[in-house]
RNA sequence: GGGCGGAUGGCGGAAUUGGUAGACGCGCUGGACUCAAAAUCCAGUGUCCGCAAGGAUAUGAGGGUUCGAGUCCCUCUCUGCCCACCA
């Protein structure tokens, strides 16, 4: 008999598959389309088993609507642009371009070793031309709509990689770059920005239309950050100046004993009384050089400056001193706040260290005014709104501030518009360019697109290699023709990803971006299969564009990602992160050669629930090519048996196949892959259990058998599979064949085991038909020879006859 | 501080509406095969008592509802992830 080679007959069915063009999509054909694919791969030249975590399952998932007779198309492609290029031509002095495309090779290469159904017809790299254009198309698109603009603002600085960082690309307890781990800095830039706060409320709204986690719909909910209140204006006591203030807690304006405005906001200056102005200057100054670390860390002891000026509080009208302090964000809001320390902690922390005045104005049941407290509760000290609750104040007290014009309602947004410059080099350039007489001109779409130059010097600084390339910055201008400057900046290379998947559907078209027809039938995305460490970025931005396209572009649809699901994170064998440091990586090549791309597809999908994800093991690898082997090993006697004429075990077979087949399909369409691994597993235990009691290898059911579990293998070991199926005799792939179906009355069995209880403990099992009735059921359990002596002098208060599962006596 | 998860044998994990807890895999033990080993096959494997039949006990801890709770309710402990001075 011949052995299971993996080695041998993996390469082999991945040539095949190529040459024949199985997996190659007809986009005509798009009543039943099914669009399933893994997130854009950043090509880092090594594939690593979290690609594999992700491209495998999502194939699987391909694999099995492609057999159920839907019409997939699965593809992938590549992140291709980014900084890891740029830091491996400083260091290694290769070309950015060379050593992406170097790598976009070797994965490439990497990623057949999977045998997925990738339709390479389709895939794309964004550090490509005929990609990158169209990245410059949509930003011209954007700045006609007055979308993309141009701006002066405070902006995070990553001094290590010298660029500019979006709000989402900053992380950590202390505001760190998401790539390198250097804490980044504040600094004062003009930069290109997406207007996606115009978005904001369908950004919103739409996340209840879409199949995701919840803890993505609630992540993108919290970045969003709607929160509902108004704008309080107060009077500055003895100046015509007014501060106005934005506040979720209108109701608690008795209690505003006190205001601050922060460091940077604009009247601080204006209004400090001469005595005061040093210590404010003071204040200022050493504020603007703490560091992020440092005002997080002053989180519990507040600090702050007395400004001498006063506000008049609208609702009281009595003087209440202004204070600035650096936990008042001039970011968001109106830079200002009420404070009302009876009902904010800061506001409370703040008082307490400074020694302000403190006015309870609800009272709230449990809470006492030793302290702090905010929720709900019943107005006082409060005027004429006392006795209201605090929603109804809430209300009221808006309304009549609104009639003197010195309120209004308002809702905040925590989300900032997308600053999509940075100034790096390898990206997309901005298609923009500087005229002396008419400033910042878009270029013509004609004129796109503009090609990044891909020799570059690179100096140990990081500097901006195109800030010297005089052949690229100097240009003309497009409207008179005079000598102009290009823009150096390049873009975000989320703005990359945020719409690759409409082009994977025309990735050839060099006319437009996408042909908006069949866009239109292919989209969305059915099932969008990646990490959580997107559920913010990537995705948000992904959606932007959408919407944008779909107002302005003729897309039929608002969402992108119709379906959601994350994957679980592989952890080395100790439990621990992967990392090289840590010598706990495991290397999904040395996998591959030692028990085969289908053990390790298997492995990783069987180790537990998808979405959990959790330490590799490598006994449990060596467990699922024990499966396959054995599995294998069930088809060679099979095929040296030859024919025979009974069919002995033929109903029990049948009935454990369709029960196998129920069970794999019903888990397949939940992602529960590791519990269809296992009724796979144990329908060939039991094909061994009747070889073992018979003797027998071969017959019509056995046929049957291994031929079903073939092809319910096929989505999760596609070549093992594909290799059985034609030595079982067939001409076409297993991966064309129709899933199988099965049939409920087989799955039933005619007979079943009853658990008996008495006073709800199991005291023996009763063997019984399946249609049994309940009288007949307590019978028999109350007749069991086990059951029987102990209900000797004792009555039976109740009888309870679960069908299919128990009875249980009490007595 | 806020939000969302999670806690089941030696380990990863099953248990779809409250119905025989521990499927499946790893590991371990014993047996068959072998000169021997590996591989393979067969059997066993939550814990405690017992030669056994059997019994007791058991899903982070404690309480509750129920004929019956891993699953529902209350209290608590531990833990993972995300966000966080957002007014």
């Amino acid at each position: 008999m011949r052995r299971y080679n993996p080695r041998e007959i993996e390469p082999k069915w991945q040539n095949v598959w190529a040459e024949s063009g199985i997996y190659k999509t007809n986009m005509g054909r798009t009543a039943d389309k099914f669009y399933v694919i893994p997130m854009l791969p950043y090509p880092s030249g090594d594939l690593h088993i979290g690609h594999w975590y992700n491209f495998g399952p999502t194939d699987t998932v391909a694999r099995f609507r492609r057999m159920l007779g839907q019409n997939v198309l699965t593809t992938i492609g590549f992140d291709a642009f980014g900084l890891p290029a740029e830091n491996a031509a400083i260091k290694r002095g290769i070309q950015p371009a060379v050593w992406t495309h170097s790598n976009i090779d070797s994965m490439t290469k990497q990623i057949a070793q999977i045998g997925a159904s990738y339709d390479w017809d389709h895939t794309l790299a964004t550090c490509n031309p005929d990609y990158y254009h169209w990245n410059q198309w949509l930003f011209l698109k954007l700045y006609e709509k007055g979308l993309a603009y141009r701006a002066k603002a405070v902006v995070n600085w990553c001094p290590k990689d010298q660029t500019v960082l979006a709000n989402e690309q900053v992380v950590g307890d202390n505001n760190v770059c998401e790539r390198c781990g250097t804490p980044v800095i504040q600094k004062e830039m003009e930069s290109w920005y997406f207007k996606i706060t115009d978005y904001t409320e369908h950004l919103l709204a739409d996340l209840e239309s879409v199949d995701w986690p919840e803890k993505v719909k609630t992540m993108q909910q919290n970045w969003i950050g709607k929160s509902q209140g108004a704008l309080i204006n107060f009077e500055v006591d003895g100046s015509d100046k007014h501060i106005e203030v934005f506040t979720t807690r209108p109701d608690t304006i008795f209690g505003a004993t006190y205001m601050v405005l922060a460091p940077e906001h604009p009247l601080v200056m204006k209004i400090a009384s001469d005595e005061c102005q040093p210590q404010v200057e003071q204040y200022i100054e050493e504020t603007s050089h703490k560091t992020e670390l440092e005002r997080k860390t002053s989180e519990k002891h507040k600090t702050g400056s007395l400004t001498g000026a006063y506000a008049i509080n609208p609702a009281t009208q009595t003087k209440i001193p202004i204070w600035i302090a650096d936990y008042v964000l001039a970011s968001y809001g109106t830079g200002a706040i009420m404070s009302v320390p009876a009902h904010d902690e800061r506001d409370w922390e703040f008082a307490k260290k400074f020694d302000l005045p403190i006015v309870h104005v609800y009272d709230q049941t449990g809470a006492s005014e030793d302290s702090w407290y905010n929720g709900e509760g019943i107005m006082k000290h409060s005027g004429k709104y006392d006795g209201l609750s605090t929603a109804e104040a809430r209300e009221k007290i808006v309304t009549d501030l609104a009639k003197h014009k010195i309120a209004k309602e308002q809702t905040n947004y925590k989300l900032r518009d997308w600053l999509i410059s940075r100034q790096r080099y390898w990206g997309t350039p901005i298609p923009i360019v500087y005229c002396e007489d008419h400033g910042t001109v878009p270029l013509d779409e004609k004129d796109l697109p503009v090609i990044l130059p891909e020799d570059v010097e690179f100096t140990p600084t990081g500097r901006n290699p195109l800030l010297d390339r005089e052949d690229f910055v100097n240009t003309k201008c497009p409207i008179c023709g005079k000598a102009a400057k290009r823009e150096t900046d390049t873009m975000d290379t989320f703005v990359d990803s945020s719409w690759y998947f409409l082009r994977y559907l025309d990735a050839k078209n060099n006319k437009v971006p996408f042909d908006t027809e069949l866009i239109n039938k292919w989209m969305p995305v059915d099932h969008y299969i990646g990490g959580i460490e997107h559920a913010i970025l990537h995705l948000l931005y992904a959606r932007f564009v959408t919407k944008f396209l779909h107002d302005h572009h003729g897309l039929d649809f608002e969402e992108p990602f119709k379906k959601l699901t994350n994957q679980g994170i592989i952890l080395g064998p100790d439990g621990q992160k992967m990392s090289k440091s840590r010598g706990n990586v495991i290397n999904p090549d040395e996998m591959v050669k030692s028990y085969g791309a289908d053990s390790l597809r298997l492995y990783l999908m069987f180790m537990g629930p998808y979405e959990q994800g959790g330490p590799y093991d490598m006994g449990g690898i060596a467990g699922t090519r024990r499966f396959l082997d054995r599995f294998w090993t069930l088809l060679g006697e099979f095929l040296e048996a030859g024919s025979t004429a009974g069919d002995a075990q033929g109903l029990e077979i049948t009935a454990a196949v369709h029960k196998t087949i129920k069970k794999v399909s019903q888990d397949l369409e939940r992602l529960d892959f590791n519990t269809a691994i296992s009724a796979m597993m144990e329908l060939v235990n039991h094909l061994y259990k009747l070889k073992a009691e018979t003797g027998l290898t071969q017959s019509a059911s056995w046929r049957f058998a291994l031929e079903t579990l073939t092809q319910l293998l096929a989505p999760f070991a596609p070549h093992i599979a594909e290799e059985i199926w034609e030595s079982l005799g067939h001409d076409s792939s297993v991966h064309i064949s129709t899933w199988p179906q099965w049939d409920e009355k087989l799955v039933a069995e005619e007979i079943i085991t009853l658990a008996v209880q008495i006073n709800g403990k199991v005291r023996s099992e009763i063997v019984v038909p399946t249609d049994i009735s309940e009288a007949e059921a307590i019978e028999i359990a109350k007749a069991d020879e086990k059951i029987a002596p102990q209900l000797d002098g004792k009555t039976i208060k109740k009888a309870i006859y679960v069908p299919g599962r128990l009875v249980s006596l009490v007595i």
